[in-house]
Parts: structure tokens; C-alpha cells; sequence
DNA sequence: CCTAAGATG
DNA sequence: CATCGTAGG
């Protein structure tokens, strides 16, 4: 065995580490009901919809996440990356109070991927995936059925480091697109969740050095516009069009957060036809912590 | 894929889980340098040694668990688990002041098993292991030679689960009597460590219901019969024959701590001829929190 | 119940 | 730099 030692001389107490990552959003100076882009030909919001990668839903609600739908109230709560069979889920969120339709949606991995709906009223019907065997097994898509629209969540497959998985992720783009169009022929469709790409050189912090990461490949990026070219539209960047430094995810290295070095990943994705009818407004809640991607919430009328 | 779904009616949120492991040494109310038992002829003690399963140095670290040695002051300091390769070592213990003599020995498996010896003084010599194949990769034995005992640390293989171990544990008592018996034929001997056995049925706390279970199975027990047999003692038994509920483990489940539901699995054990001559006392420091096990001194004549 | 590493992001 | 499941205890 090798001879593994060491002296030392004696010295001082070093520091504790510092503590990165936020979780002391504060809700008491934040104005978070606004929907102020209203363009619906003067018809106010009266439905909410909150979208939020919550990278662990048992962490996520230990670092108060849930406090948040308290102050924003949306009518509808779309949840990505909960990494958490249902058998597993915390009572806090099973009783949250207001939102007793629930729908979840785990791999079968246990604490990978995974996705949930919750709402204040009853959709007319939930339905799992994508009816497709690769991608079913992975607790990525539920889409709910209310009287006037879709809601569809989802967490689109991550190209990996090194884009191990950039082949899955292109097989995944026109199955989405496929199920998406299939349900816009019957009625306007909101999309929402983590679509892991940002889009345009404007929709993340470093466009230059990350051509060939997960996230901003050509291949991911005209994957999305490909969904956009026909019928659907990004809301956020409908509204405000040139907006910069506007993201919804940082990761937890390098103090990325407070930088703001920072993508959009998370996105309202609506059919044209609803936009300019009954679309108000998207904002991206980016003072609001527990996760290392914020929540995004959409403004319309039903 | 199977719809997995859900749906509860409102409720109130849940408090938040208890924290059961307490870090909370109270070291201003506790009377650490005693060695009253001294039984060597009037002389007083003039040398000590501590010996510490830390369940995880780094964890071990934050937990304050350092903090001990700056109120027992030990000449010698023991660690044992500390499931830290050399290069991962805080600053903190690299840095401990009055400690400049540091021995550490890794398993080869990154996170497992692994012992330590810290010193004031500068050993005469230090060596690794029991040059045993089978048992030198898991970072075990720790010996240094002072000027008039060999100091000898180790943390001793667990039987495991179901005892699926037991078979290696039998191969490995042999080896270490072995080990310290080639020792005492040059100098006493000071054995101590995690012995992974609670001796007799006033070594732990439930001795009925565990006759099956690693600890306390009888191959464990006659196999620590058999180093007491001929050459050595337990030091704390020795002082103390009839001392109960005296205990150095806890596992972290159900409260046993609290309760007081434990076992004595850290000792030490000394060549007989040395204990009436040289050796004061031991205690047992069992206020001391920062790992499932607590620490234990010896108080000796140089 | 707790630690640490490994996979994943 | 986080999340989680796992092995190990």
C-alpha cells in the first residue's frame, strides 16, 4: 500500500464556503399581478397560467418554491423536472390549497425528468406523452383540455454534454410538432414549459462561445423555428421583440445567476389565431428563486 | 404509458421536518480534562489520546466537529471514516494548529472507510496497513512508533447487512492480532479505533434482539474474547466493570441517540503490562455530537 | 437517518 | 453548483 502522508504546519481557521445559491426571493417589494401588455382589443386578463422548471420538486418546496403561487395565484400551474414519483410527493403540494385538479407525470427512472399540471378547475380531460414508445417512458409531456384551449407542458429532452443526446433531441422536435398541430386543428393551443433551446442570439447571455452546446445548436434552434414558421407564436418575444438580457434559466456555476449570464429556455409557445384574440401578456418572474430556472407566467382571456 | 394521476382536495400546508442530528456540543458545561481514575502509582497523566469515527470528515467539519479538540487538547488525535482522499482534505484539519504531524490512509474507493493520525509531536516512525492484499486497499490501520508504546488506529471491516461481510471480518481479526502482537513483543501497544463489536451484553444497549446482527454476532464477540485472552485489555472496561448504558455508537435512525439506545464500539486496548504502569483513565466524551459515534480519551503516562 | 460518489443537467 | 438515486453504514 502506498505510503499516503502528509505534515502540515500548524495556521488558522478558514471562512465557511459561501452559500450560492438564492433562496430568499422577496416577495413583500415585488409586483408580480401585472399582465399590463394587454393588446386584446381592451378585454383585461382573466386566466393565468405559470410555467416553472423547478429542478427537483422536493428541494424546490424546502426552499419555500410554493410561496410564490400564493403571491402570483395563476389559474393553472405547469411544473417541469420534479424528479419525484407521486407515491413521493411532499403533502405540502398534494394540499396546496386552491389548486386541487392534479395531474402528474414522473419517468420511470425514479428522480429523473417528470412533469405536472395543477389546477383550479377541472379541465375537460388530461392526456399523457406523445404516444410515443421512446419518449413516454421519460415523464416529458401532459397536455389538459379547458373549453376554449389547450394547455400542453412539457420538458423537451436536454442534447447532453457534449451532445450525447442530440439525435434523441432531433427525433423528439417533430413528434412535439406532430401532436401539437394534431391538437391545433381542434382548438387553440398554449405550449409551455422547458423547451431547453434558446432560440435567437438575443435569447442567451454568451450567443458567440456556445454555438455547439446543448441549448443553442443550429440544430435545436431550427427545430424551434421550424414550430414557428406555420402556426405558433413565442409570446415573450412577440411582446417585447427587442427586449435583451431577458432569461429564464442560469446555471448554478460561476455565480451565473448574479451576473445574469443567464438563456431562455422557458417559453409560452400559442397558436397565431389566440395571440392577438386573447393573449395579454408574459412575464418572466426573474427575482423569484428555489430552482435554477425562474417561472414565466402568461396573461389571457379565456 | 400509464396515466398517472392525482387529484386532492384543498388543505393547510404541514410543518417543516424535524431535524433529529444534533450538532450542538455544549462544550461550556462540560468538564473534558478529568483522567481522575489515575491507578499508575501516583503519577498523573502527562499524555492523551483520542479516538473518533467522524462518519465523514468534511461532513464532520461543518458540523463543527474540530471544535472538540481545541477543549480535550489530545496529544495524539485518531480519526477513522473519514471518507476524504488526501487531495480533498479541508484546510481546516490540513491547518489544525498544534496538529503539524499528519498521517492519513485512503481507501482506494473514493468516499469509504479511511483513518488518520494527528500528532503534536513527530512520531518516530509511521506505518500503513497490515501488509495484507485482501485488506490494505480499504485505508484500515494507521501505526506510529513513539519513544515508549506503538500507537495503533483502525477502523475494522463491518459484517454488513445480513452479515454479508462476516466472512471478511473473521479473515481479518487473525491479522490484527497478529499485527499487535508483533508489536508488543518491541513496545506496549495502545490500540484504538472502531472495533465494529460490542463486546458483552452490557456493551450495547439491546443485546437480545441483536445476537444476529453485525456487532455483536458471536464470531464478532469471541473474536474480541480472543485479543483480550491473552496480551491486552479494554481499557474502559477495565476502569469501569460495571458501568452501564456506556456507549461511543448511535445509529442515526429512530432517535437512538436521544433515547440512549446504543452500542460501544470504540475503544481502547492495551498491552496488559503497560495498563497498571502507565494508563490513568478513559472516558467516553458521549455529550460530544458532530458524528453517529462520539469520542473517546485515554489518559497515560508517557 | 446520514455520508459520499456518480449520473445528469 | 445543484438535483437525485445508490451503496454503505
Amino acid at each position: 500500500m502506498p505510503p499516503k502522508k502528509r505534515s502540515s504546519d500548524a495556521g488558522a481557521d478558514t471562512p465557511p464556503p459561501a452559500k450560492l445559491n438564492r433562496t430568499d426571493t422577496d416577495y413583500s417589494s415585488m409586483p408580480l399581478a401585472n399582465g399590463s401588455q394587454t393588446k386584446t382589443g381592451g378585454k383585461k386578463w382573466n386566466f393565468k397560467i405559470t410555467t416553472w422548471n423547478v429542478d427537483g420538486l422536493r428541494a424546490w418546496i424546502k426552499k419555500n418554491g410554493l410561496d410564490f403561487f400564493t403571491h402570483e395565484k395563476p389559474d393553472v400551474i405547469c411544473l417541469q423536472e420534479t424528479k419525484c414519483s407521486e407515491a413521493k410527493l411532499p403533502d405540502e403540494i398534494k394540499h396546496l390549497k386552491g389548486y386541487s385538479h392534479q395531474y402528474w407525470l414522473a419517468a420511470q427512472k425514479e428522480g429523473y425528468s417528470g412533469v405536472a399540471l395543477l389546477s383550479q378547475t377541472k379541465p375537460v380531460a388530461v392526456t399523457y406523452g406523445l404516444q410515443n414508445k421512446e419518449m413516454d417512458d421519460e415523464g416529458r409531456v401532459i397536455t389538459a383540455e379547458f373549453d376554449s384551449f389547450f394547455v400542453v407542458t412539457t420538458y423537451v429532452p436536454n442534447a447532453g454534454r457534449k451532445l450525447v443526446t442530440l439525435d434523441k433531441r432531433m427525433r423528439w422536435d417533430p413528434l412535439l410538432k406532430a401532436h401539437l398541430q394534431a391538437l391545433d386543428a381542434q382548438k387553440p393551443v398554449i405550449l409551455c414549459g422547458d423547451l431547453n433551446v434558446a432560440h435567437l442570439e438575443i435569447d442567451l447571455a454568451n450567443p458567440k462561445t456556445n454555438k455547439k452546446s446543448a441549448g443553442f445548436t443550429k440544430e435545436e434552434r431550427d427545430g424551434f423555428s421550424d414550430l414557428l414558421k406555420e402556426d405558433f407564436v413565442d409570446t415573450f418575444r412577440h411582446f417585447y421583440p427587442d427586449k435583451e438580457k431577458c432569461y429564464t434559466f442560469w446555471t448554478y456555476m460561476m455565480g451565473a445567476r448574479a451576473k445574469n449570464v443567464g438563456w431562455r429556455l422557458d417559453y409560452f409557445v400559442v397558436s397565431k389565431r389566440f395571440v392577438d384574440s386573447n393573449i395579454c401578456d408574459n412575464a418572466i418572474r426573474s427575482e423569484v428563486f428555489g430552482s435554477d430556472h425562474c417561472p414565466s407566467t402568461l396573461f389571457l382571456v379565456k
